[in-house]
DNA sequence: CCGCTATTGATACAAAGTATTGACAAGCGG
DNA sequence: CCGCTTGTCAATACTTTGTATCAATAGCGG
């Protein structure tokens, strides 16, 4: 079972899931995240949702982002920026130049999460790791660096 | 060589090393950051030190962070927070409890750095990682406070 | 269709930081 | 020593990213 990228279906029945009523606003959201494919900042989203409310966009990133439909990244000047999930568990690949992010698995985090569990007083929790990098478009078309 | 904690003059030193006047709020600061064993905000630092600007105090918080005195570490819910930087390359252990923040280094981390760096496409240029857990004092304690 | 209540938009507030501004003070040239 | 230039200062306004409050509204279950 490969999740792909979320529809806008799959982000309204991750809403449902938590209980939660499908209400206009919210459908919009579900659209105007999903029509896009890059990510995006909540202001960005926001403005382009004309007649919902800044306090409602929040509110369903919140939502999303606890139902795990989507994520949220910090970039390396430590804005946020969200994105849709696609997988499981993994991390994210953020380009610095053009803000693409994308998602990775890697077992070497997995493993590197093992030995550190292993080797650290108290109890493990949770991690958080982003991986900054010129992509391979921006590297190619003369990342000056 | 082994980078004890820094002391006032070494953040003091960060800071002539940069080409800048050390001045008395900059005195102040340092003093103060020193003082303190803990990780803080830059709210809680500017609160302590009566007469000196905020903006004073986040301009000299970018400036040691930038030279590498001090580290911003990011809490779960995304939040910053301020720490003496003792070595060279680390990664942070944050208790979500106490907040009490710790340095590490482990081989792994690097390893699965390596590794990775092995498998992206384009050119990694930085990371961020941070581990949470109940430190070893509040996961004995049941956590409460 | 009705009613309960989750949800909404507006707005205020909060936290973390940046930009601007007028004042001051330290270094330099004479 | 004087005065100029420039860095730095405190204060303050503004920006960004959210959260809290609250009266009004609109979904959903019956």
């Amino acid at each position: 079972m490969i999740p792909a990228t979320p529809t806008e279906d799959d982000l309204i029945a991750a809403m449902e899931d938590r209980g939660c009523r499908i209400t206009q606003p919210r459908r919009d959201i579900a659209a105007t995240i999903t029509r896009r494919r890059d990510a995006f900042s909540a202001e960005e989203l926001a403005a382009e949702l004309d007649g919902v409310g800044r306090a409602t966009v929040y509110r369903s990133l919140r939502l999303l982002v606890d139902a795990g439909a989507l994520c949220k990244t910090t970039m390396p000047d430590g804005s946020p920026r969200y994105s849709l999930d696609n997988a499981r568990h993994h991390h994210h690949l953020v380009c610095v130049d053009c803000r693409r992010i994308d998602e990775f698995r890697h077992p070497s985090v997995e493993r590197m999460l093992r030995a550190m569990s292993a080797d650290i007083e108290g109890e493990l929790v949770g991690h958080r790791l982003e991986l900054y990098r010129h992509c391979e478009v921006c590297f190619a078309g003369g990342g000056s660096g």
